[in-house]
DNA sequence: AAAACTTTGTAAATTTTTTTACAAAGTTTT
DNA sequence: AAAACTTTGTAAAAAAATTTACAAAGTTTT
């Protein structure tokens, strides 16, 4: 597996003469369509390719030998002889894929298909701002490796999804982890792969975008509403870093003229009105007051044992006050998001993350929001969704995102 | 002329050959390139397009055969023999640009090296919503063609650029001219060419990307402070449009809660505290409660004679009262672009339109915010510069996109 | 079910492109 | 100022890619 053309780091193109470079970046034009499109017959190729049949075909034969291309039975033809289909090698190349969240871990390996060829393995950490951490993750994920029984050589590289502010290009997490060198680095030893770390928010709006409901699309907005309120882009087609990696940031423009204080150190952040955190506080608050709620009766009138997983839950249930208290959450939510849709005009705004569970307790308030604060004209463009992708969206995108940095690279 | 490679919309692929389409497609890039860097020699474009030289020397024959490209002296060496350098033919591509205002209209032609051919004509006539407008400013460019005395035949494309909401893919000004079939076609259908449209705001952002201080810059916010606030954005090194056009309404997202009634119909739009029409507002009313200022003796004690360009005098030649009033407009247009920090991560904000003129006294407040609002890290990677583009800005821009689009075309 | 039409696959001929080799035109070093 | 080195330009040889022609394998029509 040395010399694995997908490798961008161990390959070396300088010495290429010309016709050996025509070559390379031929053949990774059709393995990254490939990959996209999963197979295709020769003729396709040659179509997208602007090459002719028997080039296709020659090139074909080279990845075929490389075993990095494999033969993948007949396609229909709609009036003539089927052809044969070509795809990329699943089982010769394997990604690592790590979703580090808040409470848990979640770490799997994955084919160039983006399917999962072990179990998801969940490892019980909590995110604090310690090494000890990203060193148990390295350790679990080496007990996966061992027990899938893979070839290792076969595994050539690892995606790792956080929050925090990522600047994904130079390898460096400054929120957690920023270690002297970058923590990328400090993985790349550990591992002895190339790796590849992003930020959750952006890792998710990814995963939108290849297997979610961004599929196809080009310019979407995948707002994630937990703790704190994620904001990954896709525009023009493709995700949004921002000079440094650090775009996004929705949680914390200021929305409350000398508001609550933020965990951020400002004040008045939508963090502070429209998370789970606000929401939980806003409960409690309201039940303070002497609201009546099943709230009540599920903590046994314990207003300190009220969470978010309650309200949600009592939401469901159809509590008329915690559905108000989505409503007054996702008016404040949508007022940010209607200065979003002015400024981005996406197609489409995507919204996962804890408190989506509620689905249209939390999209109504910010419809109307929409309507009271959006030009019609852009208003009319944009359809607000609740995500499909379930919990393993992370670990999706994590993977997702290696296969984009590998056929996306100009190398 | 006819049949010229640059004229996407009069050009056929359709039935090429294997060779035909490849030799076009390598024509295409080549002529990007000379286009981008003016001129390049033999070697320089064989490394550019991964062709040997014999073959980049046949294309560059063909072009020359074809008029479209020229010799242009020789080059320096490091070291031994000096290359011939070549270029685009700028005589025989002439483009019009049309930057539509809402008090005059410019018209120029320019050639492809975006050197203006003839003199910049100003017609004054009010932007208003009826058709009769677009008639004179044709008839006015006729005039300027007659003129010019240029072969009618080298010019073969016109860029227009206009406020409103534009759909530029689909020829639409949703706010001026919209007539049925879109305002594209009429004038497509006027002139005998193609035409491109565009918003003013974005036609101004790509001016600053490709003539002004966001030259060669990946992430980059182009703010113009007028009489609304136009939002043009540079984003992964291209101008952003949203999904239909629409992007970059800042001047319409809400800022005060229940604030004054803006034009658009909605209320406390960011418009309405922090354009040239909210500064003399602002002016009026602080004068009314007696404050002392310049600006009295300027219009003789006639508080109604104040307008935005009075002011700006006024804090040129020092005026307290009028710096404050800029500071205080300063410090809300800085707390609007404090989220857009926040959600672009941009490497530099570039500030236009008429209330930059008085530099710091309005980018001082900015920054003010900016620290205030922002988190660290990412206020630190962001630039606020006053644009240096003078009042051509629009039609130079307006040259500019014209090139971007038959250059940027996938045909 | 045979005939007519489509599409794919492949070998040979043709064309195009690259490579090689070397001459031409400079620059730098000694 | 000559020698040594660099880079560009070009013709001929070699290699690569496309085109052409046709066989193979289907589908649709009659």
């Amino acid at each position: 597996m040395k010399d694995n053309i997908l490798l961008k780091k161990s390959f070396d193109t300088s010495n290429f003469s010309g016709v050996e470079m025509k070559k390379f970046l031929q053949k990774k034009i059709m393995l990254k369509h490939l990959y996209i499109e999963k197979a295709l017959s020769t003729p396709e190729i040659s179509k997208i390719t602007n090459l002719s049949a028997p080039t296709v075909i020659s090139l074909l034969n080279e990845l075929i030998k490389e075993q990095i291309v494999i033969e993948k039975g007949t396609g229909n033809s709609s009036g003539g002889r089927k052809p044969n289909l070509f795809g990329l090698n699943a089982e010769q190349i394997l990604f690592l894929a790590i979703d580090i969240r808040n409470y848990y871990t979640l770490i799997t390996i994955f084919d160039i298909n983006n399917t999962p060829v072990t179990e998801i393995r969940k490892v019980d950490v909590r995110l604090v701002n310690k090494i000890e951490v990203m060193d148990l993750i390295v350790e679990e994920s080496n007990k996966l490796i061992e027990l899938s029984g893979i070839n290792k050589k076969c595994l050539i590289s690892v995606g790792v999804s956080f929050p925090g502010l990522v600047d994904s290009e130079n390898g460096i997490n400054y929120t957690y982890f920023d270690i002297k060198g970058g923590i990328r680095a400090y993985l790349e030893a550990k591992f002895d792969r190339p790796i590849e770390i992003e930020n959750d928010a952006r890792i998710r709006a990814l995963g939108e975008l290849k297997f979610g409901l961004a599929k196809g699309l080009q310019n979407v907005l995948v707002i994630d509403v937990d703790w704190g309120i994620g904001l990954g882009m896709i525009l023009n087609g493709k995700l949004y870093r921002g000079n440094s990696g650090f775009a996004g940031e929705f949680s914390h423009i200021n929305i409350v003229e000398e508001g609550l204080l933020c965990a951020c150190g400002k004040r008045g952040c939508l963090e502070t009105v429209a998370s789970a955190g606000a929401l939980t506080e806003l409960a409690k608050e309201e039940l303070r007051q002497g609201k009546l709620s099943l709230l009540n009766e599920m903590t046994g009138n314990d207003i300190n044992a009220v969470n978010s997983e309650l309200i949600i839950q009592a939401a469901i249930d159809g509590d008329q006050f915690a559905i108000g208290l989505f409503d007054k959450v996702g008016k404040k939510l949508g007022k940010g998001i209607a200065s979003l849709v002015h400024l981005y005009n996406p197609e489409k705004i995507i919204i996962g993350g804890k408190l989506s569970r509620v689905n249209d307790y939390l999209i109504a308030p910010i419809y109307q929001m929409l309507n009271k604060f959006c030009i019609s004209k852009v208003r009319e463009d944009v359809v607000i969704e609740v995500s499909t992708l379930n919990e393993n969206s992370g670990i999706i995108g994590a993977a997702a995102f290696v296969m984009e940095s590998i056929f996306n690279a100009e190398n």
